[in-house]
DNA sequence: TGACTAGCTTTGATGCACAAAGTGCTTTAT
DNA sequence: ATAAAGCACTTTGTGCATCAAAGCTAGTCA
């Protein structure tokens, strides 16, 4: 038995590993948030965030506070399923190990 | 709490994921059984090997079976360790989810 | 008006993963 | 003796992903 095959290689990103971490917990996180959250510049955030969107994994909503602009993020139906899909392989590979 | 910063860059790829929770089973394996199990050309497995190696996560061991040559990789005290303290911080983020 | 924030997009450099092919050595088959 | 095949790499080349930094647009606050 192969102890990686159901690994999800959008997971292999400890970026994007750690934003759906904090949207499986969070209703709402916004870019800020999970700017600083992750300690990463905007500019990667934002492109591994627009590969979660494109997969389906997260959604985005554009609002307000107050009269600043904030986007918040959330997680999909799908994204969760993957997401737990990937942690029932990582559990599968720590019993492996054990 | 940043929930990814204590996972471990070398444990970021599947392949050498792979490897490691083989060397934690077995004490012992060779490099046809991590190339079939694990499923990688031999080439694209040697430099992963050798990436670990120099990290000194592993060790080789060159020997015969019978008279044809068989190489078998077994895992240090370091790697044992990396690798242990990669599986609590995937734990201790998965636990973060739930 | 001028600085500042939010949230991107673009650019560019670097590095990594991977497949495929080549290599040197040995064994097994004919 | 010669050919074929296996083992364990190394080399090469391509393409892709990561990331920082800079640029950009639109709005906000002083």
């Amino acid at each position: 038995m192969n102890p990686i095959e159901h690994l999800n290689k959008l997971f292999e990103s400890r970026i994007r590993l750690g934003v759906m971490s904090m949207l499986m917990v969070n209703e709402e996180v916004s870019f800020n948030d999970l700017k600083s959250m992750l300690d990463v510049t905007d500019g990667n955030l934002a492109s591994h965030l627009s590969t979660l969107e494109e997969n389906a994994y997260i959604k985005v909503h554009k609002g307000f506070v107050g009269r600043k602009t904030n986007t918040t993020y959330s997680i999909t139906k799908v994204g969760e399923k993957a997401f737990k899909g990937h942690l029932a392989a990582l559990e599968a590979m720590i019993k492996f190990t054990q």
